[in-house]
DNA sequence: GTGAAAGCGCTAACAT
DNA sequence: ATGTTAGCGCTTTCAC
């Protein structure tokens, strides 16, 4: 590999000199600099980032934490971070793994062992207090889909609360009053929240929902089936759905289907997050968007900016999610 | 950021010793590795990787390039990749953007810049030469979906070809005599070699597809959808489909019902892929598995082999896809 | 078994 | 405008 040293001595000038015009630095001769650059991809010069990085402790990479990259949702997450990492030439250091704080705290460890200083964490397990001291040591860190209001300048969140809410309106518009509801088994906050937002919402109608209608599985379109099994099996009646996300919704509607139910015409259904598929389901799935993919795009631009000193982020910070109405709900 | 000086002043030994402990190098007394050991995780002591590496010229980082994330095939690649890179504490590296071979190299090129010997590249655009060349350079570097000769036992690769025929096998036994095929638009081999298939494998008895009825397209949901409108809209007749993957199929049959055509009742389908929702779309999508995942773990395992010195590696390299069938396709 | 010291490739004072 | 030099934090000979 060739280093700035044979540029220099190639060129009769000093490794200083190289260095100024690797980086576009100032003070260099106009026809130096000509020299030198030509000199530099003559002999195919790449420097080496992990130098750069020793000294000056920023190796032009952004961090992600995520549990994982094949859920759709997060690959959407971290496609968005990809479009706006290369739009200011920074690579995506993925670490995946964020199932339970221990492998949390691993993830971003990682991540801070390569003195990344720009991540953007999914957190779901860590405590507030230990993300604010995080927050202190990374001056580049941005939560995403997480609230705490001692950082509120550095979360990007949806309102989950308010899509509860959202999802049940829509539904008593649709004259539903028996409703059903498959939600995450995941000890978290996100189903908690959209939970209790079509749950309080209901009731402000005086509708509440039978205990034995809200069935709890794995967030994906396996628990959705079983989910779906489990409310079939029960044999109670009701007329609509809401999923946690859309991933229960398409596995809820393949197992309806498969046991003689039609969406929408004897259960409607609405799912949570708008993945691309949820348009290519057969029936449509109506849903939430969550736009993940801006949010992502603005956290970047956030953790950029944190790091960049200009503190001058003027995104948007919460995120609402909108009714997008499709085939898989209608009138009772 | 406490460093190696700190823990062998805080010890009283020389760095040369802490570095012995952290490598779990030889040659250091039971007792110094214990009480230096004991000294790092109360201090908190995290290695600088970067440092590390300007040395080593290894970070213990894996590449991968791919044209971007989004897509469910290539997050299910960097899937499979992240899983094996985490058992051998690699970190993944995700360079996107080899949409053209421009940005391949350049996609190339950030990786190598970061000196990351590891790298599997879904390259589609560079030359077979070019990519010699860059093996040459690169110890790690493992190729997936591509053959190539000359680097047959770093090629990780899926037989298209075959998978046409296997195809077109099944759509004859199913008395379909009469096909149209939606391809990508993308000049490469993959849909290439795919179309040669099952073309070959018809002609073999003597069923010759009418060229009206191979339409070309983005390899997407839209691009599905538009191919089957074109195909519709032709008035051409025909009872079924082959699609050059599953986006494209589940797109198309969006299509199709919209326009009163029942599948598979009217027209069957078969994809390509096995992607996840290809189980849980409505029908069922009949497809050919394209088991990416598992060789993308192979492809990790390959390229860690080969930069440890071992080059034992014994598991797969060429893929066959293998017919999944499901509900789309029917007897004519 | 342990330490001293050189050096990996680069940046950033500080000279000139 | 250009050069000299001291590190950045670590690994790795080579001595002892």
């Amino acid at each position: 590999m060739i280093t700035i040293k044979d540029i220099a001595k190639r060129a009769n000038v000093s490794v200083a000199t190289v260095s100024r015009v690797v980086n576009n630095g100032p003070k260099v001769g106009k026809e130096t600099r000509e020299r030198i650059k030509k000199m530099m991809d003559e002999m195919g010069y790449r420097p080496n980032i992990n130098a750069r990085a020793l000294v000056t402790n920023n190796n032009d990479t952004i961090g992600l934490v995520i549990p994982e990259v094949l859920d759709p949702f997060f690959a959407a997450l971290a496609h968005g971070i990809d479009e706006v990492a290369r739009e200011n030439s920074c690579q995506l250091l993925i670490s995946t793994g964020s199932s339970d704080k221990n492998s949390e705290k691993n993830a971003i460890n990682l991540l801070q062992d390569r003195r990344c200083e720009r991540i953007i964490f999914h957190s779901k397990h860590l405590s507030d207090q230990e993300l604010i001291e995080l927050s202190e040591r990374i001056s580049g860190l941005v939560l995403i889909n997480r609230y705490i209001e001692e950082l509120q300048d550095r979360s990007i969140w949806l309102d989950n609360y308010e899509g509860g809410k959202i999802a049940a309106r829509h539904l008593m518009a649709l004259q539903h009053k028996s409703i059903a509801i498959i939600t995450s088994n995941y000890d978290l906050d996100d189903p908690k929240l959209r939970l209790k937002g079509i749950v309080d919402e209901l009731r402000k109608q005086s509708i509440e929902i039978e205990p034995d209608l809200i069935v709890e599985q794995t967030p994906d379109l396996l628990g959705g089936e079983k989910a779906a099994q489990a409310l079939v099996s029960s044999g109670k009646m009701f007329s609509a759905i809401f999923s946690y996300n859309d991933a229960m919704a398409i596995g809820a509607i393949s197992t309806l289907e498969d046991n003689g139910f039609s969406v929408p015409k004897d259960i409607s259904i609405i799912g949570f997050d708008d993945v691309l598929l949820s348009r290519y389901s057969r029936p449509k799935l109506s849903t939430l968007s969550y736009p993940i993919i801006e949010m992502a795009k603005q956290a970047t631009h956030l953790s950029i900016s944190l790091t960049t000193g200009k503190t001058n982020y003027k995104g948007q910070l919460k995120y609402l999610p909108k009714l997008v109405r499709r085939e898989s709900t209608t009138e009772r």
